[in-house]
DNA sequence: GGACCACCTTTCACTGAATGAAAGCCCCGG
DNA sequence: CCGGGGCTTTCATTCAGTGAAAGGTGGTCC
């Protein structure tokens, strides 16, 4: 056969884009290929038209990576680098006051993204980088999205099995439910070792006109932590940029 | 006619994206369509595909915008969010020293875009943004840039008319060869009222394996500014990052 | 040197995914 | 109630896209 009942060349461009991930931002057209699940000249001439118009590069070692073309259209997302640009200058105050990791993120579908992070230089290392995902279940930043999240995700995420990381992470669906209900009540979040054994964070909401869009958190050496002395600092940076988007 | 000799599905998918701006970040689906060009039936399509994956959103107000899932794609570029994280540091300690707006930019064919801008808070307000793009022939970052780019590029540079932003734009292919010529000899580049009558700014290389990458800048109000006593702090950035890379 | 291998690029005959005109919705404002 | 603007679906038609296969290209090993 010459053209079976396929899928839409959409979808094919956007595979090939999905294969890509931070563990693997260099791909040759082979790996491409697999991976989008397409046979190799298919994927090769996707790959030219991508290139043609700058969504892809090809380095001098023959590989594909993402071009910047693609990273100047993404940083047009108002929840990417446009919630970023305005949170900036508040997530650096937090640093000024607190010189511990700072971490900006939103939700998006069942997990979360990070937006912005501040890493501080003598603070606790986090595993996390800016464009990552993460589980909506341990994290602070995570918690408060969770919580603040329309009841149907948080069915969704409280039904599916929740991965553990620690033997702090709040695996039981009725647990991390009582959880919620003591973040909506007090206004922020604390994860204490719940995603490693080192850190805590502490995590307030941003609220925009329609409820939460995003999150922001501080994230300390546990041993040198005191959340109930964080907290109100995470919640006022959350509410000056609550203000900026016009939210309660 | 069914199918007339029409582009590729490919080609549709990009200019749909390319119809988004940071003039114009929303936009309806007719706005969309008329921008790329495309029949409104042929852009409903492609657009529903777009955003059953992620790379659009619609909002609230039915509006389309460009969705985080891009955002996450495009922060996988090497020469975007990868450099960025690599320089941050970087800037960070170069905004604490001068407390002026620093800049971050790499070429992208016959013009710059920045990477990363942190903005001084009692510096001279800039009108760039992240993601944005500028000619090459003006500021600080552009002439570093454009110094160091092959000489085809330089050619075609030069060959087409050049942007007068204010009285003092270098406009003359001529006077402009002779900048460049000095911007290699001296190893940075300075940019004094060419792009605005308030602000001067003092750019260096940042160099790759393959030659210069980046360029880093200080932008700071004319009459506060001392370029020859500035370009050794700037220097000093590029130089580290420079080796950061396994430049020079 | 030449046989092999891995990867990339082009060709070719064929066909179903994509097409745009047209008609149907839906909501709002007069 | 009608008109208009924007969105969605239908439908007959066809060309852009298809994958198998063959043709480079460059590197490694004997």
């Amino acid at each position: 056969m010459r053209a079976q009942p396929g899928r839409s060349v959409t979808s094919k461009v956007l595979a090939l884009l999905d294969a890509f991930s931070a563990a693997s931002p260099a791909l040759t057209l082979s790996e491409l290929a697999r991976r989008a699940g397409l046979p190799l000249p298919t994927a090769y001439r996707r790959v030219a038209e991508l290139v043609a118009w700058g969504a892809l590069e090809r380095g001098d070692d023959g590989r594909y990576r993402i071009g910047l073309r693609l990273w100047e259209v993404g940083s047009l997302a108002p929840r990417g680098l446009g919630l970023r640009e305005l949170a900036l200058p508040v997530l650096e105050d937090l640093y000024e006051v607190t010189h511990e990791n700072v971490q900006l993120a939103v939700r998006q579908g069942l997990e979360l993204v990070f937006i912005e992070r501040i890493a501080g230089r003598h603070a606790v290392p986090v595993l996390t980088r800016v464009g990552g995902r993460f589980a909506l279940h341990a994290t602070g930043v995570g918690l408060v999205l969770l919580a603040h999240a329309p009841p149907e995700v948080q069915e969704q995420v409280l039904a599916a099995p929740l991965e553990r990381y620690t033997e702090l992470t709040v695996t039981d669906p009725r647990r991390l439910r009582h959880c919620l209900a003591d973040v909506r009540r007090v206004g922020y979040a604390v994860s204490d070792r719940q995603v490693t054994m080192d850190a805590l964070s502490v995590a307030a909401p941003i609220r925009g006109p329609e409820g939460v869009v995003a999150a922001i958190s501080l994230v300390v050496a546990h041993d040198r932590a005191n959340p109930v002395a964080l907290a109100p600092l995470v919640q006022a940076a959350g509410r000056v940029l609550s203000r900026a988007l016009g939210g309660s």
